[in-house]
DNA sequence: GTCATCAGGTGTACGCCGTACACCGAATCA
DNA sequence: TGATTCGGTGTACGGCGTACACCTGATGAC
């Protein structure tokens, strides 16, 4: 009998597998879990077992990216530059949310991976046959910046739960200490709950930045600004 | 004796030098560099010292935090409100440029830090006193974001050294490969550098986003924009 | 059919990390 | 004077990434 029912045969490791077990295990579990010592029990496999099959965390993390990156939706066709950027921005989202480690991942990495490469110059190709120029182009990209692919960098995560009493007293403490600020949050808690703490809506939010960009940079292309001199 | 030579005594350990300590050596040799055992080592000191002035090491780096972004200078007074916060967020610009470590820092931060809140709550009063309503201003302080702190999430940190032959080399591998964006980034190297990796001018991209930023929230302002029906 | 090769999984070990806990000397104070 | 407290010490634990030697079963040449 060569094949066996015992599993470690019918299901063997592969670089691959491990990737998607990964993701899985930084969905459910948080991207701290995913340890390789974590990720081979997870696989039912010794640690070391994975170095045959990524060269090392990195690697592996990098390889996490790029699985998430590729499912991001190809541009469509026959829209105006900035329509099509738009969606195309808000696809990148999409496939994002469902993997809130990636964002912080893919902001540690110091290499950008082949997938991500790939999704910038397909958005480039779309800025440029849009209208704007090289020029233009280029800072748009920084402008955009890790937009482009879904996320913004708000300055503070949101607290994770929400206990109404201790948020309640937090936020009469805060009142005192950061009146402006205070006034601003109890403004943000959209109608229906009532604490400080309580989220924003962070889609709103984003479209809304994505939408000034946008718009500011169609007005600079209409007027066809450039960084350089004109000479 | 009481008073003794060996420095010990002299020179007792304190929060406040830890910090300063602990700063230094970020700024030297890097975040990662900053362990509990390193940090103690360089105060002369055993690791668990540490643990009598900081709870722990996220303390730690929310100390350290604390220190570098209450360097930041003071809203200027007499300006419009555009100018104004503009000023303000290339001086924290200024202030975090010379703590390469601390953007990062602060992103992987969950709880925003006395310090970090201050400076948002003097800014959210800045726009506050410039005429922007109370939901304007809200979302204006999501999409500048980071930004306030005068750093802006690029997609992946500029190469580290520059091999001139190497990046050559890659250059041409990439144009094959991401034929827009080799274009855009031979471009990007500012007349006076030759390789796809050189680096662009941070600081111009960063006042050219910030601008565009602010001009459409100007624009914005002046609409009397509101992100709520009217009624 | 036999044997060398080799891809891929294993076991052990090293040097890091953060930090819990018991300890202890010196200063402080009743 | 004796108890208390403050701040630095030493040891130890469980986690991490991963280098390295090893083994084993499949493959391919003869």
């Amino acid at each position: 009998m060569v094949e066996r029912a015992d599993g470690a045969r019918r299901n063997p490791l592969s670089r691959d597998r491990i990737l998607r077990t990964a993701i899985a295990l930084a969905n459910q579990s948080g991207i701290d879990s995913v340890s390789m010592r974590n990720l081979a029990q997870e696989l039912g496999v010794v640690p070391m077992a994975l170095y045959k099959h990524v060269a090392n965390k990195d690697e592996l993390l990098d390889g996490m990216i790029d699985v998430v990156v590729s499912a991001i939706d190809p541009p469509g066709e026959g829209l105006d530059w900035s329509t099509a950027v738009r969606r195309r921005i808000l696809s990148a989202r999409q496939a994002l949310l469902g993997h809130p480690w990636a964002s912080r991942v893919i902001e540690s990495r110091t290499t950008p991976t082949p997938a991500v490469l790939a999704y910038m110059d397909s958005m480039i190709g779309m800025l440029l046959s849009g209208g704007l120029s090289v020029d233009l182009t280029h800072h748009v990209m920084h402008a955009l910046g890790s937009r482009l692919l879904g996320f913004s960098q708000e300055l503070f995560a949101p607290p994770a739960a929400v206990d109404p009493d201790a948020s309640a007293a937090t936020a009469r403490a805060l009142a005192g200490t950061y009146p402006h600020l205070a006034k601003v949050a109890a403004r943000a808690d959209h109608d229906e709950q009532s604490a400080v703490g309580s989220r924003c809506d962070d889609q709103f939010e984003f479209e809304f930045t994505l939408d000034l960009l946008l718009d500011g940079i169609e007005a600079l292309r209409l007027q066809q600004w450039s960084s350089r001199p004109a000479r």
